[in-house]
DNA sequence: TTGTAGGCGTTATCAG
DNA sequence: CTGATAACGCCTACAA
């Protein structure tokens, strides 16, 4: 098995110089029709491709985008990524999406990419880094965070008010006159505290204590709602409510109390997270927040792209709106 | 913002040679540890790191694998994801996975990053391109498929039997008594005909007939199950049972027979595919084909590593063992 | 309109 | 052990 054709040896077989053909792969204006046809004639004979290991060590820049996420299955980012890739495709910019696995170690190797100029920039929609960490990283790099905040962090973070939307969602329930008000809420995640926050506020707003044993900590999965559900219903006073992580999460907790016999909402209601597919897939449908994924994307996007053509790091917050959606999980129709 | 260091920086900072410091980039043993030291700490003042542009254009590798996937969010990648990683990991290979979201433009675009040496080769879980064109793709480049065959492709393979597990599954149903089954099916790929010439020989085997009516094409998702069923029911005999593209698809069926009234198992069966998260997530539980996802992942990607290492074209087709995992959506407990 | 030549940042060969 | 120096494939002044 032979290498590929090279510019040099399309520049031979066509008997002109490779300045001549890399105008021909750039189309400058500057090439006669003439030689051009005979250039494009050899290229396609040889099937030539250029290497764009070349060209980018050349421009110093690869018009490539990661997108660092902590699972590629996680429901929520499908909205996200579709508002990320036609951005950046509308800028002539490529995008990879990587996992981390919500792993450090996973996210250093992808940082590694950054640093060595295999992408030209990244989008956060998670990290393990300390806000100085990043900040440090964003004087030689340029990234972006999307949905989920660092605290303290400069760069550029486009989010929803998590601290509010969780405060909304509280409020619902307390107003359908609960009083024993659970949370399941997310573990490292800047969002799980400023929910958690929001949680608490609301609580205090409607004149309702908070037991420490009605906040628990899950995993952003079906299997940890449908455990801590169970273990929640197992306290001495369980809840007559359940504000879950996200819409999967919400999942299992009905799922768990279905098997307990519990009628929902009869006997507890349950709200979710996301507004993902999981929500109304799951009897009853869930009440949830609905985030503007798409533009959460979008905006992340445009803040890295302009950055990157302008040189200088992007910054600040952004908060777009969402909406309490409610569903069959906390109101019988 | 200046632009950051490069090696001729490094070995300038610390009175040495380009070379040297090469050396220590790449742990050669040829280095006193004096000179060693200097240059390392050299290099993290600097905060230096080396242009893999550079590097991989001398080498003329990258050790980047694509896997092109049709969407970031089927189910069943997961565990496909996991033994491809795991595998590209330990031998050194970085992975990354695109999505062509099922469109041919989008296709064209990743595998340009495998004719311009972005990456050194690609495991395909999709593809839309002829069989002829993969072959004569996999003269230059490394190529193998996972998972979805294209029939008259070349390329290494590896895969279920698709066709055995469709017939093990319908004729699960027939064993039940049902002599109406439907199937949804799904619209291009290879399996989704194979999975029909399994149903269809096993209806034959079962000594029933198959109305065409009975036989639906669908996308593989929840909207397309739960519109599909809607549909197969309203036809003037409708089925007693239906055999579903995956377990999402079933989901949807699930959730439509559900509201129209009709008891599953009792009055009708359903069968899913692939046994993901969502059979389990279903009420009641889904009855499904589990593809042994790690191994096809971890065998695609030793395939992939073994034909870049020996630099010919992996060839052959592999099949793997799957298993048909009887819940409560066939037989009432 | 085309060619020449230098350089992007790295590694590898070959002397010393 | 270390240092020049020539690639790798491409782009782009600058010349012609």
């Amino acid at each position: 098995m032979k290498g590929n054709a090279t510019i040099q040896d399309v520049a031979r077989a066509a008997g002109v110089s490779v300045a001549t053909v890399s105008r021909v792969l750039n189309n400058s204006p500057l090439v006669k029709e003439n030689t051009k046809a005979r250039i494009v004639q050899v290229i396609k004979e040889l099937a030539y491709e250029p290497n764009y290991l070349g060209r980018e060590l050349r421009r110093a820049e690869t018009r490539r985008i990661m997108v660092m996420t902590p699972s590629l299955v996680f429901p929520i980012m499908a909205g996200v990524y579709k508002g990320m890739q036609e951005t950046a495709q509308r800028h002539g910019y490529h995008v990879l999406v990587c996992s981390t696995s919500g792993r450090r170690e996973k996210e250093e190797e992808l940082l590694h990419m950054l640093k060595t100029k295999i992408v030209d920039g990244i989008v956060m929609l998670t990290s393990t880094l300390e806000p100085d960490e990043l900040n440090q990283l964003a004087k030689q790099y340029r990234i972006v965070q999307c949905s989920e905040p660092k605290l303290g962090a400069e760069a550029y973070c486009v989010t929803i008010d998590n601290e509010r939307a969780a405060f909304d969602a509280t409020v619902h329930l307390a107003n359908l006159g609960h009083r024993r008000i659970a949370m399941l809420r997310g573990k490292h995640e800047t969002s799980a505290m400023l929910r958690e926050q929001g949680f608490r506020k609301a609580m205090a707003h409607a004149g309702l204590t908070v037991e420490e044993s009605m906040i628990q900590t899950c995993d952003y999965d079906y299997e940890s709602g449908y455990a801590s559900a169970l273990q929640l219903m197992g306290e001495v006073k369980p809840p007559t409510a359940i504000f879950c992580a996200n819409d999967v999460v919400a999942f299992g907790c009905v799922n768990a109390l279905k098997e307990l016999g519990i009628a929902i909402p009869q006997q507890l209601a349950v709200v979710g997270f996301d507004d993902t597919i999981e929500s109304t897939m799951c009897t009853p449908n869930i009440t949830t927040v609905r985030q503007p994924t798409y533009d959460l994307g979008r905006l992340a996007m445009e803040a890295l792209i302009g950055s990157l053509e302008s040189g200088v790091q992007a910054t600040g917050q952004q908060q777009l709106e969402y909406e309490l959606v409610i569903r069959s999980s906390t109101i019988h129709p």
